[in-house]
RNA sequence: UGGGGAGUCGCCAAGUUGGUCAAGGCACCGGAUUUUGAUUCCGGCAUUCGAAGGUUCGAAUCCUUCUUCCCCAGCCA
């Protein structure tokens, strides 16, 4: 596996430095000595005990806070390398925070697979002794804690009503709602009654703790919302100890300032919330239970992409329904996929710098994606020969049974990279789509009378072909020229515009080749179609690419037969390659493609 | 129809205290190198900033109106 590599990537093309409005706010936060005075214990925890503590070293804390209910997306890895490379870069900390709060959907077997896929793109929450690596779940006291103060400081109450009344009494988006006929309950009233309700002393939906805001905000989220619910279940991390939950509106913010967030970034869809957010924290701050400043939160528009899909739900769809091997296909934008699928660490750190980060909805192309991949891969991937669809190419004035060995360099411009053998022989494999008994024009590859170069090896002339009884190509002639060996003074003596690779038939190695390519044909699956009728809606599912995936026996040279799990290669003249994480064996890999190179031939055609 | 967010080149995206500011990347089009039709290299690529008015010597940046798109009515996150 490759390890991501700052200086490689920031030399990256990147002529103007990253700037980006989250910068603008750190760098003004910073500038105004906003965080300077925080103080920080050492570890998560209420305003008594941070104010404990020495001044943060951390300049600024960002966290990742995923829901352990699902696997991480390309979206993620937005987010990922925005918060880590944010601390990176301003001398702070990124927590990785599971948000488990809903015991109900959360499961332990997804957070270490969240835990592999950040360390797997290059980020580490342990830095100077200090983990930072915390669950949510831990925090259940201290928010409950939070809700008693709400409660007897006027600022929640239990409401007694079923789901259905309180959404019925929420109004809609253009009529104010109405007052439950709990709100005016009293404070011991509601204490009892939340004490009661931590008991267990109640069924589910019996009660509910809510904030008194307003019944009549023109935003939603401020009329009383929902901050602790009734849940008899049982949490992966704390186990039967809590039968009440409290809610993501209450429980985040909370979770950011006992954690010293400054900069708590998330989503554009969250906006609305903020308000609810400064509300909460500004209350409990003022109550003492946390230290100031709190936290702030800034909000950033999701990754979309060309012909991916990257919601959890449809996800879930393509692999419940079979339409992908499962959540690591290397055709799925989850990163277990993009991992066998060959994408690496530094691709995606480089995506994350070209796409940046604004609050404008976008619709990256996938091709910015792929490229980014390929800009990696180009500098870091030894050069390897295969074969994708085999043609025999016999060289007649080339003697039988003779062989000879071919010195190629590792990689074109990385001399330090080394160099292998290539044995060379009478009969080789070449690719098929290198031959054309009538050229089309511009074609500069073998046809009868035209010269071409076996690279890093002769120049031929091709003198004909064999075909079978259906007139079908079964093999190519030619006549090579001895003095035009690769690295030899005389190798340049003839010039030719073709280059050809190949692979010796007598030590070619078989293997398994997955050519992958799109999951989805269109660039907006599930959009609607030329065509359809007023109204119908068809599915993401119908736009699936029925070619998506190709399993081919290619010829491979010989040292390739060697490629361990993960190794990446790129195939000359077809593209960049990876040995299959799950499927390869030693001795036996079977190689996953994972991007084609630019071929503006294949384009001009 | 209430609230929130956003509209700068095909795709992203700087720019936001008004004055060579219309950066940069990707894509695309030329041309040069090239034993990968790859890479690399040079050059081209928005009199214009959703639209219309206005303020100003001067506006993508200020004001007004209009318009398009996205998000919000889970005891999900």
């Amino acid at each position: 596996m490759s390890t991501p590599d700052k200086d490689n990537i920031e030399n990256k093309d990147i002529a103007a430095p990253a700037t980006n409005f989250v910068r603008n706010i750190i760098d003004a936060d910073l500038a105004a000595g906003k965080f300077a005075q925080r103080r920080w214990s050492g570890q998560p925890g209420l305003g008594a005990q941070q104010l404990g503590g020495a001044l943060d070293p951390a300049k600024i804390r960002t966290r990742f806070p995923p829901e352990p209910n699902g696997y991480l997306h390309f979206g993620h890895a937005k987010s990922i390398c925005l918060n880590f490379g944010l601390a990176r870069d301003y001398g702070g900390r990124c927590h990785l925070r599971f948000d488990d709060t809903n015991p109900e959907k959360e499961d332990k077997e997804y957070v270490d697979s969240i835990i592999d896929a950040v360390h797997w793109l290059g980020f580490s929450w342990e830095k100077d002794g200090e983990s930072n690596l915390y669950h949510a779940s831990n925090y259940f006291d201290w928010m409950a804690k939070c809700a008693d103060y709400l409660i007897e400081s006027g600022h929640a109450y239990v409401d007694s009503q079923s789901a259905d009344e309180m959404r019925a009494s929420r109004g809609t988006l253009t009529q104010a709602g109405t007052d439950s006929p709990f709100r005016k309950r009293s404070v011991e009233e509601n204490k009892d009654l939340f004490r009661r309700m931590k008991a267990g002393e109640f069924p589910d939906g019996a009660h509910i703790l809510r904030a008194k805001i307003d019944m009549a905000s023109p935003n939603i989220n401020l009329r009383d919302p929902a901050i602790y619910r009734i849940r008899h279940a049982t949490h992966h991390n704390t186990g039967d100890k809590w039968c009440v939950y409290p809610m993501y509106t209450f429980a985040h913010p909370i979770e950011d300032a006992l954690e010293n967030i400054t900069h708590s970034i998330c989503t554009l869809e969250f906006a609305d919330q903020r308000p609810f957010y400064d509300w909460l924290l500004d209350h409990l701050a003022e109550g003492g239970l946390l230290q100031r400043p709190v936290p702030q939160q800034i909000e950033f528009s999701r990754l979309n992409l060309t012909y991916v899909v990257l919601s959890k739900r449809k996800l879930i769809q393509l692999v419940e329904e079979k339409h992908v091997s499962g959540w690591d296909d290397p055709r799925l934008p989850t990163l277990v996929g993009a991992r066998r699928r060959g994408y690496t660490p530094d691709g995606f750190h480089l995506f994350a710098e070209r796409i940046g980060v604004s609050k404008a909805d976008s619709l990256i192309d996938y091709v910015l994606f792929e490229d980014c991949m390929r800009d990696v891969l180009n500098e870091s991937a030894e050069r390897r020969v295969a074969v994708l669809d085999p043609l025999k190419l016999i060289i007649d004035n080339y003697p039988e049974g003779q062989s000879e060995e071919c010195v190629v360099h590792n990689h074109p411009f990385k001399p330090e990279m080394g160099t292998r053998i290539m044995p060379f022989s009478r009969e080789l494999w070449i690719e098929r789509e290198d031959f054309m008994e009538v050229p089309s024009k511009g074609f500069r590859r073998l046809f009868p009378g035209n010269m071409a170069r076996l690279r890093h090896g002769y120049v031929v002339e091709c003198t004909g072909c064999d075909k079978d009884e259906n007139g079908n190509v079964v093999a190519v002639h030619c006549t090579y020229l001895p003095d035009t060996k690769s690295g030899t003074p005389g190798a340049d003596s003839v010039k030719v515009k073709g280059n050809l690779h190949w692979v010796s038939v007598a030590d070619a190695c078989p293997a398994e080749v997955r050519l992958y390519d799109r999951l989805f044909s269109v660039p907006a699956p599930g959009s609607r179609r030329e065509g359809d009728p007023e109204g119908f809606e068809h599915s993401f599912i119908d736009d699936i690419n029925p070619d998506s995936v190709q399993v081919i026996t290619a010829q491979l040279e010989p040292a390739l037969k060697e490629a361990k799990q993960e190794d990446r290669f790129q195939f000359e003249r077809h593209g960049y390659f990876v040995a299959d994480r799950v499927d390869s064996k030693d001795g036996a890999p079977v190689f996953n493609r994972t991007v084609t190179l630019k071929d503006s031939w294949g384009k001009a055609k």
